[in-house]
DNA sequence: AGAGAAATTGGGAGCGCTCCCAATTTCTCT
DNA sequence: AGAGAAATTGGGAGCGCTCCCAATTTCTCT
């Protein structure tokens, strides 16, 4: 299967090398006849331009990296990674580009990362996702000149481009309607607090409390790592609290969190109300169906590869920000029965 | 940032271009002097070659491409798939291998994959999902020379190279325990039976209950689609029927079925007994914990890695295949209380 | 019709490597 | 010491494109 090059295809089109490239690039300037005669030498023979030499002759490979750091692609079975990177895999379809996904197992993995994805030649530019664990990585990176994008704000590197949702807004609006719906003892599962997605979180519940004038209680938040586990743990710890209500800052928590207030015997919404956060198709299939915050993680990813594409086009400045709203998903565990749905906008 | 070239390498080393590329790709034939002098110069200007020139230079990207067909990405958010691509991922990193990641939006996007992916200089090979519905594709990459691996046994494609589970063998094991513990009316929700998978798993079905001496009853099977919402309306079909146990081909299947089964009214393992077929980490935590057949998932990802590189290395045939053994994890949703695990091997 | 402008076409150079072979250096052995 | 073999080193060609500029062709206008 020796493969067919530029050159062959001009010679049985009758015409120059460069003009079968003008043509196969869909360059102006080449007359209408010529470009069809080429054209239908191109679909007999099927073909296809090599890759690696277009990318040693224009210095762009057309490949986007999807980096996701070690401490959050423990999480890669979590839903949510999943869902962003169809998203991500959509937008590279839709723009031509190749999708490389960098996933780690070892710290070691990880210490290469930089030396492996900032090789020249490999890709054009990179989609990170958040995380307050891989600092270095994130300097690095900066400072390697190469384009990037991050998933979620990021949490110190301030003049970098990132697309994100309203976390803040999100669990504001989710609080306030367990406010509005009687609640006093409101207690909450955060997320990581190494992570702008936990801290934000847990800044709209203190929001949303502060504005309901409710105090913030200490022994009614507690820090979870958005596993499964890590809900159950923090629910067991807040139970003996009393709360009436929770705020759980991802959906896979909150299904520990119900697991947990089960085992103790309570009542979902009877005894106590639950609220989520990411609104996951299982969200719905929960024993009671999830009332839940929806973010739209696959909008991310697309956005995330079309910000990635206007920095390669115009350059990194000025940062771009894109942040997404949210929406508030009522179902049974807030115990309101309500279908309707609210929206929160930043 | 204008990046280093072997030639500037070179020149700094007072050397050759070609003793610089020996250096950096570890060649014998280079004096141990010269060696760690270009060492010390590449250490110190952080020297890294060019992909791209070397892929169009040597004919090889070092890219492998992960493709997972539409019909089955959908289900992108099973587990399943993250954690195969952890796997192969992981085995990519070991072996200095990029990984490209193909997933399909539209059937617009699909139909664009072999032309998009069998371009010369974009990938050494293929690990694809194995799917039935995408027959076409199969072919045409038989056909395309670019060397592939399947992952789980191909349906029609006979003489393609793949990495499976002992399907049948595992499922054999499940519904002989379901026997053993004294279930006489077995049924079970296959998976699509439009994937090898699926079938697999109901000739193991069927296979235990000919050995048990028990009649395959129509009534107590029913087609399932390896989502939560397939499990659950499979179990509602069977249940009129009245199953003392349940064998469910997969996890995410079974924890629908138990929806459906708690909605009646039922208890597990009381009233009737489940078994899934998996060990996604979500079987610890269903209610009641789930006995299930437990695959290698992330080991079959390592594995088809390894085996396309061998293929890469040695030619396609013979055609490479390799099967992993299951082992059936015993947990309450069986009613047996043992925690001792038990073999099940080809 | 013919000059000048505009559009089209062709060819050279170059992207940064690998790979081969010839040239040079170093080693081994009597 | 010096011939012959072995190890090391260097340079040319080539991988298959893009991009630039010069050459050629076609068009436009009086």
């Amino acid at each position: 299967m020796q493969s067919l090059t530029l050159e062959d295809i001009a010679q049985l089109a009758g015409v120059s090398r460069s003009t079968v490239s003008r043509v196969v690039n869909d360059h102006p300037n080449v007359s209408q006849r010529v470009r069809q005669q080429v054209w239908e030498i191109i679909q007999q023979t099927g073909y296809q331009p090599n890759l690696a030499a277009r990318s040693l002759a224009s210095q762009r490979s057309n490949i986007i990296g999807l980096v996701i750091p070690r401490s959050v692609s423990n999480l890669f079975i979590d839903p949510y990674f999943p869902r962003l990177t169809q998203g991500v895999a959509q937008a590279c379809n839709e723009s031509n580009y190749t999708l490389s996904l960098f996933l780690f197992h070892t710290e070691q993995d990880e210490r290469n990362l930089l030396p492996r994805i900032s090789r020249p030649g490999l890709v054009d530019g990179i989609v990170l996702q958040s995380t307050n664990a891989d600092d270095g990585l994130f300097l690095q990176l900066s400072q390697s000149g190469i384009p990037f994008v991050v998933a979620g704000r990021p949490m110190r590197v301030l003049d970098a481009s990132y697309v994100d949702v309203d976390n803040i807004a999100g669990a504001y609006s989710a609080v306030r309607h367990l406010v509005h719906l009687g609640c006093r003892r409101i207690g909450t599962i955060t997320g990581p607090l190494t992570t702008t997605a936990g801290l934000d979180r847990l800044e709209g519940f203190k929001r949303a409390l502060s504005e309901s004038n409710l105090d913030f209680d200490e022994q009614l938040c507690t820090e979870g790592d958005f596993t499964e586990g890590g809900g159950y743990y923090g629910a067991q710890r807040l139970l003996p609290h009393k709360p009436e209500a929770l705020f759980v800052a991802s959906d896979i928590m909150a299904l520990g969190a119900l697991r947990a207030i089960h085992e103790t015997g309570l009542a979902v919404p009877g005894d106590i109300v639950v609220v989520g956060f990411d609104d996951l198709p299982i969200a719905d299939r929960a024993n009671p169906p999830l009332t839940t915050v929806r973010q739209p993680i696959r909008i991310l990813g697309i956005k995330l590869v079309e910000t990635l594409l206007d920095i390669l086009e115009k350059g990194p400045e000025p940062p771009r920000r894109v942040i997404f709203g949210t929406e508030l998903v009522i179902r049974e565990s807030c115990g309101a029965n309500r279908s309707a749905t609210q929206m929160a906008r930043s």
